[in-house]
DNA sequence: CAGAAACGTTTGTCAAGATGAACAGCGGTC
DNA sequence: GACCGCTGTTCATCTTGACAAACGTTTCTG
């Protein structure tokens, strides 16, 4: 799919959604509607600079190219979700990210007891974590430069690495938010 | 902050970090290096076709413009955050991505008492949101059609309608993602 | 029914992006 | 030293994106 399709598509939609005309959008982004007409029709390879103003005066996220599909809505009941267990703890997926396009983002309920700890082998190049600690206290981070975290402590650092999660207290509950590179 | 001297940034670390010579980035994503050579001094106003074909030789995704310095690690401890506050309501936003256009995903750690409830009117189209209940139980959603939630539920809904925060319990404290198309 | 005011389209002009060749700077090799 | 292979830069040429103006349509209004 050639990216000026999916421009096409999206500025359409974008617009439409917004109310605007060629001639409002035109002038709110300070281009010429001719400009935006063919862009809608499929047709040349706009400067970032022209999509960055269209984008702005639209205020929608510069990805708004990926003519994204209307989300749906999900509903994990605690208890629920795919359980990724280990000896005392409880690490259960809540959303796992169904393969491209873009970059992967899961999400966790990660349970832990009673000291219990849990190393995590490096993910892949680029992966990012991040922690929010829900109850408990919990040491969290690479191995060898780890946080101690309370309730709603919030910690981010590069999952690329070999790390560790580890209640310090007697449960532990984290919210763990997983970013793959794409 | 002008769009190309982010690119300009982000080409120079991604090229460095893929290890490659102008010339061979060039020779992969069918590019002149003299266009390659001006981006990463800051100079032009590539197309998007070309960016495009960066991206894909680097293997990188799209909105890897967005100079995403990497601040490794980040730590927010409870209470710190920026606190976007209205009657009855502590919301606090623990991650914030810098700045439309781009690829955005926040995190906030979100207080609730007493039945207190928050509206929040649509975002832009695309949006996602991921709600973990912490304690408490609240009902969140579409405002026209909510779920109740428990601790430890999770819910998955689109942020591009009106949507509702409503404390059931006492006080709930919920964890929100948001996640703005790419 | 004019007439006006929008809508989106098409066209010619000009500025600017993309290109390839020529360039200078470095490090290793014979 | 001379030669090679590589780095990234600068320059003239060509292509093309962005623009304003004019166009044909549709819709509202007096």
């Amino acid at each position: 799919m050639t990216p000026i399709t999916l421009i096409a598509r999206a500025l359409k939609r974008e617009r439409a959604k917004a109310g605007l005309s060629l001639s409002a959008l035109a002038e709110q982004a300070g281009l010429a509607k001719s400009t935006l007409s063919q862009l809608e029709a499929g047709q040349g390879n706009p400067s970032i600079e022209t999509l960055w103003a269209i984008a702005t005066a639209l205020d929608v996220p510069f990805g708004f190219l990926f003519d994204t599909a209307p989300p749906d809505m999900t509903l994990v009941r605690a208890g629920e979700g795919t359980p990724i267990n280990s000896e005392g703890t409880d690490l259960r997926a809540v959303l796992l990210s169904n393969g491209p396009p873009g970059s992967r983002r899961d999400l966790y309920r990660f349970d832990l007891v009673a000291g219990a700890a849990r190393d995590a082998a490096a993910h892949p190049q680029g992966t990012i974590e991040h922690v929010i600690v829900s109850s408990g206290r919990a040491r969290v981070g690479p191995k060898d430069a780890p946080e101690e975290l309370g309730p709603g402590d919030y910690f981010r650092f590069p999952g690329d690495v070999a790390h560790i999660y580890e209640a310090v207290s007697e449960r532990a509950t984290l919210f763990l938010a997983m970013e793959f590179p794409r």
